[in-house]
DNA sequence: GCTTGATGAGAAATCGATTTCTGGAGGCTA
DNA sequence: TAGCCTCCAGAAATCGATTTCTCATCAAGC
């Protein structure tokens, strides 16, 4: 079913069907009629592919996540979605599962198909590579890239640490492990460096053997914290990079049966539900999940409505929410 | 940068440029040698907008579900891009967020795009219209559609509903509530149904007033739980029909201070982590997530391969994890 | 030495929509 | 009534890739 098809139904030329149709130009509001008619009648649904040719822009925004199951990020592009549907934007979220390869073809598709904006959460800050994808405005969330100049919005997580051990000294906490991500991910390698400042400051400064690295999902968490517990000697407290890590240290501990917050404390990152679901409840700074996908979608709108000028990069502040799993020592 | 800028650059036609880079037909190796540089030198990203016009075919797959922020949909599509990336296909998510509007939307974009497949978890199973995307191959899963016949995967969700009542029979609740979706939503209105049906053949009926329907998510599961609770009698068990809703109700009993199991028996559905990080332990009734998702994928790839011929509908078998929430009555 | 066939690569048609170009009909002014 | 606009709608060009058509070249076979 082709526009030329739907023409010959309202005995109209194409270029009339697509006036209609678009609202552009005049047209005799009783052709006008015929047209809308035939349409409907035969569920014409134009090719958006001959549409995006000529026109040279489609009205789809990708949005390209490192994890997919990860409700930070499943957050973040509910707010996109907002921003995007209240603007007439349609979005398509695409996992790179913290996959180079698979984010490197995710640019591709996105640069191939003219889309309107691209949201992304790189997989790699040295590894990564925009520039597959330059021709479309694009803004930058979570975790920085390598050399990238465009609009961003991040969370300050140098902060994010410094609150995460400020809270843990305050607590009376001094033998502090961390569990936390690859050194390619700018948002954990943060979190750490924060951490780590604020600790040696306080001449609490944290034992190299206490630093783990780990995939960024549950099991990397566990495997981490399972890994400290096989090195003897047991730290006080732990604080874990980001959520799913955070959720693998729990559930490490718990399944050990070690008390938390009464033999180990454990703080982490991002509020997740199961954070105030289980007792004691876990302390973590919250990221301003919402926000940032509000600003992420606003950044694009403006940037695809205005063109070119100067980039913004947007820096929001993370909360400590403190709770039973750092009390008690 | 167009194929044509790549000809001219290789000295060749457009004709060859598109032979050698998508390896049909022969041509000379000195000359391919050329166009492969020339495209490299360029960086240049074929249109596929174009391409997919001639070929009138893409190679990317849609996923529209109703909720990405349910570990549910996001487990089953993590399941069914393995399958993609296998057989060469690109997934991108469309989350219709339980709008039927949206996802009509969502299926014209995909008819639009001429998409090569498509898997969807519709949001009514009256309302909702796929024949906006009839042209191109769909497997259905989680949730039947109004008059579709084709390839689907589904779950046993009266299976799913009699296997949570009898659990809680087992454990000698009798005055039992549930907690469940709209009446447009096949699953949990399947799993309402083969709930009521046990307790019925076992002669403790389900009160009407026990009986909230509630919005799918945790809100919504949270609102109906404390609803119940103003009703002033207390029922000795709930039944939860899916992730959020459980979720929600679970919060709803701990912050009243309900101790749950005892007091009050809790069984849901969908084995989300939190699950087992709280205690009790959640009993729930478990979906084969992965299996889902890895089927819907291999139907749509055969579908796809092979053409049209019998629908295939795949209904898988739940499974019950008895825990602590529904011991101790 | 001439015919036949295979091979390689450019020219041109094609996909389906949008947009520019073009011309006819009708209304207005001088 | 001639001349000029304006308006409307069809004809045709265009977007960028793929694929069919066509033709030139060269080798093999008789």
């Amino acid at each position: 079913m082709t526009i030329s098809d739907v023409a010959r139904a309202a005995g109209v030329s194409p270029a009339t069907v697509s006036r209609v149709l678009n609202g552009v130009g005049t047209v005799a509001p009783e052709l006008a009629d015929r047209v809308r008619k035939a349409a409907a009648d035969t569920r014409y649904v134009p090719n958006s592919n001959g549409r995006a040719l000529r026109r040279r822009v489609s009205d789809v925004w990708a949005v390209i996540v490192s994890d997919v199951q990860n409700p930070f990020f499943t957050g973040v592009v509910a707010a996109i979605e907002r921003v995007a549907v209240d603007r007439g934007f349609s979005v398509v979220l695409c996992n790179s599962d913290e996959q180079v390869a698979r984010e490197s073809e995710y640019l591709r598709l996105a640069a191939a198909q003219h889309l309107a904006g691209l949201v992304i959460a790189v997989a790699s800050e040295v590894e990564s590579d925009l520039r597959t994808a330059a021709d479309i405005p694009a803004v930058v969330i979570d975790r920085r890239v390598h050399d990238h100049l465009g609009d961003s919005v991040m969370v300050d997580n140098r902060l994010a640490g410094r609150l995460a051990a400020d809270h843990l000294l305050e607590q009376g906490f001094r033998r502090i492990a961390c569990i936390t991500g690859p050194s390619d991910v700018s948002t954990t390698e943060d979190r750490l460096a924060g951490f780590r400042a604020r600790l040696s400051e306080a001449g609490a400064p944290i034992a190299r053997k206490w630093i783990r690295r780990a995939n960024l999902r549950a099991e990397g968490g566990e495997a981490a914290l399972r890994a400290i517990l096989r090195g003897g000697d047991l730290p006080d407290a732990v604080f874990a990079t980001n959520g799913p890590l955070t959720e693998g240290a729990y559930q490490a501990l718990q399944a050990e049966g070690i008390a938390i917050g009464a033999e180990v404390g454990l703080i982490g990152v991002d509020d997740d539900h199961w954070t105030r679901m289980v007792a004691p409840q876990v302390s973590v700074v919250q990221q301003p999940v919402a926000e940032i996908g509000r600003l992420a979608g606003e950044l694009l709108a403006n940037r695809a409505a205005r063109g070119p000028g100067p980039a913004q990069q947007i820096v929001l502040t993370p909360t400590l929410l403190a709770r039973g799993s750092t009390r008690g020592h």
